[in-house]
DNA sequence: TGGGATTAAATCGCACGCGATCTATTACCT
DNA sequence: AGGTAATAGATCGCGTGCGATTTAATCCCA
């Protein structure tokens, strides 16, 4: 009894894994152009809605742990974007702050989505990518449910 | 004229994103039972199913170029899994070739698919993630066709 | 009130992933 | 045949991700 041959292409999490990759080099000549990794700017996208959070509130919107955002925010920081201090009620938190540059950013950064609908309009209708990316959120909450 | 408050749940890719790390937390432990990586997983998956192919041609499978290849590769000969070695007809290219241990490891790796199922199971249909899985993977070559 | 648990970030090491570049081999073309 | 272009991998540097550990602050509770 040998193991049956599987191919990559029935299992979701390669679907999932590649179309990731896909996604960054899609996203990466609109985030050059205005200085920013992938997930640099997916943690400038939640600031924009939020703003002085913790690390660990932005690292649960994220899915990241400090080990990853510390290094990132740093990097934001150093690039002038956001401001990094301790909470005085509770310093063993650190607030994450915009600065002005990092609120301008904000208006570079609105054409970045566009950039990508079109080739997804070629693959599926509006309302289907919704579909799809609540089902796939619907995956992540279950698998992380774990 | 400020701009619009875009949430990170609105966003295709945050969802690829963020599933992508909850298939990898997922796998994690199963895999450390057989001693692999996640993305090295992958690439044995892919030579189970047809060994002996060239580096280019793996990448070509995996969406990886061999600058990524190159060192899993080498780390998967040194972990004694698989081979690698120059076509005697174009040296310019690499064959990989599975070990016995390499062969040998499919069926450690039998089980892993398993263990993650179950959560699966909980969140969607078989044939719902069928269908999921092939609307990512449209998602996913639309992007790559631009 | 004092001191051990708990918590929040930071740090370190390792494995991707990729842009840019380099090297070696093969293809091509006159 | 000879020289240039094209191709396949390898190498390097940098930015994630994350497990494991460390440090510092707060909590809790006898």
């Amino acid at each position: 009894m040998s193991a049956p041959s599987l191919s990559l292409d029935e299992f979701v999490c390669f679907a999932i894994y590649t179309a990731n990759g896909a996604f960054n080099r899609a996203y990466k000549p609109a985030l050059n152009a205005i200085g920013l990794t992938y997930p640099q700017y997916l943690a400038m996208v939640a600031l924009w809605a939020k703003d002085g959070v913790t690390v660990g509130a932005l690292g649960e919107q994220l899915f990241l742990e400090s080990n990853t955002l510390t290094p990132l925010l740093k990097r934001l920081e150093a690039a002038g974007l956001v401001t990094r201090q301790r909470d005085a009620e509770d310093e063993r938190q650190v607030r994450v702050h915009l600065t002005d540059e990092g609120r301008a950013l904000r208006l570079k950064a609105a054409s970045v989505p566009e950039s990508i609908v079109g080739a997804l309009g070629s693959a599926a209708a509006p309302e289907d990518i919704g579909r799809l990316r609540d089902e796939i959120a619907r995956l992540r909450d279950a698998l992380n449910a774990r």
